[in-house]
RNA sequence: UCCUGAGUAGCUCAGCCGGUUAGAGCAUCUGACUGUUAAUCAGAGGGUCGCUGGUUCGAGCCCAGCCUCAGGAGCCA
């Protein structure tokens, strides 16, 4: 027997009069005699033909949709119009059979996603389902390629945290206690002194701060790694356990944080265009599809293809949060009432419907966002000049909303301090993240990534749910 | 968590004004056909109408509570 060839370098190959062994699931088995074999190297089927005459009706029966065979035979020109090449199979072995009767996932049927996110653990085998994760995992790998390729260090910091002053969120607590007999204090509070670590710990919500840590020795750190948040969100664009890129950089200022953060993702959207042509080919044709039920006006402007290229060909527009407002204050839909928060002063936070209209409706392409108000931003993003803004630094992209989150640093130890006073952060539990300000402290910056967010902007896809192999939100932790 | 909508066969859905035996397409099974490619043709089986309670002579349909899902909002990446 030949050694396994997979489906896409068989494909790409060209060459017949070969023999060959392929292994792969059974998409469909037409007329006794045509298989179609798929092996998730590409959402293209082999076509097998079968000599149902001289094949045992016993294998013949056990080829069923969703059964893995092996096959080996000739590689040939096709005979039919679908395909160029297919197998002359001469043996054909079902590793694992497949009851249609019970099979969940019968293609055929056009299951919708939200049927499909039910059986997450099977949806790999569709066409949507094999392109997104193809597509991930090359983004997963231009982002290590894009930091390497720059000198950055990949740095792993902790996914149990013991310090939750950082508020950015709710965290899940980690614990050993016997849940049903938790140790008390006399006073009757947990006594965590009992716990495994001896505190109160809980699963990071981010790794900033650590890297931040890194960053000042190593220059420039990122970290790639899951995230928790258990907030109630129940919406398209959170997971309460999600992947976060977070690279920092010493000696960086903010206009160099954005710099990065525009390169980065340029460079990884070109990247998976490159890469996953087909894939996203498939997936471009998927979302056409699907806006063909929709009403003219609640179509996109761009097909995927088209809005990802437009990504790269231009800058992203870059503004302050003060100019925005402004912007905001004198559009259309503010004078005329449609938003259902108005723009009026400054200093409130914007809103997703102002966001998307900053984005989607008046500069038509990413946004990136600089200088809020220090109200409604974190205690250690530097504090400006005007003593009213801070450097932060969000990008937003059309149809995802904020996909990063950034800033400058506080490096000055007597303003982080004042800052985190203001703010009732506990200085003594950050003991270590103030030392970097105390020893050698100098400019830095650093943002937050949302991987997934990254990942359904490539794919068009509407659902952060259906970008991630087996997504956990609230009243949901199934497989 | 809040707002809106939905839950009927394995899947996607229809089900009129509350009325007698709840339907279709696909899937599955049986048979036919055998260069098909969403194969085709003929037939068959398949239902706790999300759950609990209520109104009614009678509830898939009306009411209440709950569960789950979807979309939007908030929190954010």
């Amino acid at each position: 027997m030949s050694q396994r060839i997979k489906i896409k370098a068989l494909l790409q190959s060209g060459e017949t009069g070969i023999d060959v062994t392929v292994k792969g699931w059974v998409r469909a088995f037409r007329q006794n005699r045509f298989i179609a074999l798929n092996d998730g190297s590409t959402n293209a089927t082999l076509q097998i033909v079968v000599d149902f005459e001289n094949t045992d009706p016993t294998l013949l029966k056990s080829i069923t949709v969703g059964a893995a065979i092996s096959v080996t035979g000739k590689l040939a020109a096709s005979l039919g119009q679908g395909q160029t090449v297919e197998v002359i199979a001469s043996t054909i072995e079902v590793l694992g059979d497949c009851d249609p009767d019970k099979y969940p996932l019968q293609l055929k049927n056009r299951p919708s996603l939200e049927y499909l996110r039910e059986i997450a653990h099977l949806r790999f085998r569709t066409n949507t389902f094999g392109a997104i994760f193809r597509v991930r995992n090359t983004l997963s790998f231009a982002i290590h390629k894009f930091f390497n390729e720059k000198g950055f260090v990949y740095l792993h910091t902790p996914v149990i945290t013991a310090s939750d002053a950082e508020g950015a969120g709710e965290a899940f607590h980690v614990t050993n206690f016997d849940l049903a007999n938790v140790p008390r204090t006399e006073s009757g509070e947990v006594d965590y002194s009992k716990d495994f670590f001896g505190r109160s710990t809980n699963l990071t919500v981010s790794g900033q701060l650590e890297g931040e840590l890194g960053a000042m020795a190593l220059s420039d750190i990122y970290t790639f790694g899951p995230t928790f948040r258990a907030e109630n969100s129940n919406t398209t664009r959170h997971l309460a356990e999600f992947w976060m890129i977070e690279p920092e950089m010493a000696f960086y200022e903010l206009k160099d944080n954005a710099d990065l953060a525009e390169e980065l993702l340029k460079y990884v959207i070109s990247y998976a265009l490159e890469q996953n042509q087909e894939d996203l080919q498939f997936l471009n044709q998927r979302l056409l599809d699907e806006e063909k039920q929709k009403p003219q006006n609640e179509r996109s402007e761009l097909a995927l293809l088209d809005k990802l290229q437009f990504c790269l060909a231009n800058d992203f527009e870059r503004l302050t949060y003060t100019e925005a407002i402004e912007i905001l204050r004198e559009s259309t839909p503010n004078k005329k009432k449609k938003f259902q928060f108005p723009v009026e002063g400054w200093g409130t936070d914007l809103q997703s419907e102002h966001e998307r209209y900053l984005v989607e409706k008046h500069f038509k392409k990413p946004v990136i966002l600089t200088d809020y108000p220090k109200e409604i931003k974190s205690f250690y993003m530097r504090q400006n000049d005007d003593g009213k803004t801070v450097a932060a630094m969000d990008i937003l992209f059309p149809g995802i909303g904020e996909i990063v989150g950034g800033s400058q640093r506080e490096e000055r130890l007597d303003k982080l301090e004042t800052r985190m006073d203001e703010l009732g952060i506990p200085k003594d539990e950050l003991w270590w993240y103030l030392d970097t300000r105390r020893f050698g402290s100098c400019p830095h910056a650093g943002f937050g990534l949302g991987f997934e967010r990254l990942v359904l902007f490539v794919t068009g896809m509407g659902n952060i749910r259906d970008v991630i192999p087996f997504p956990r939100f609230p009243k949901n932790a199934e497989f």
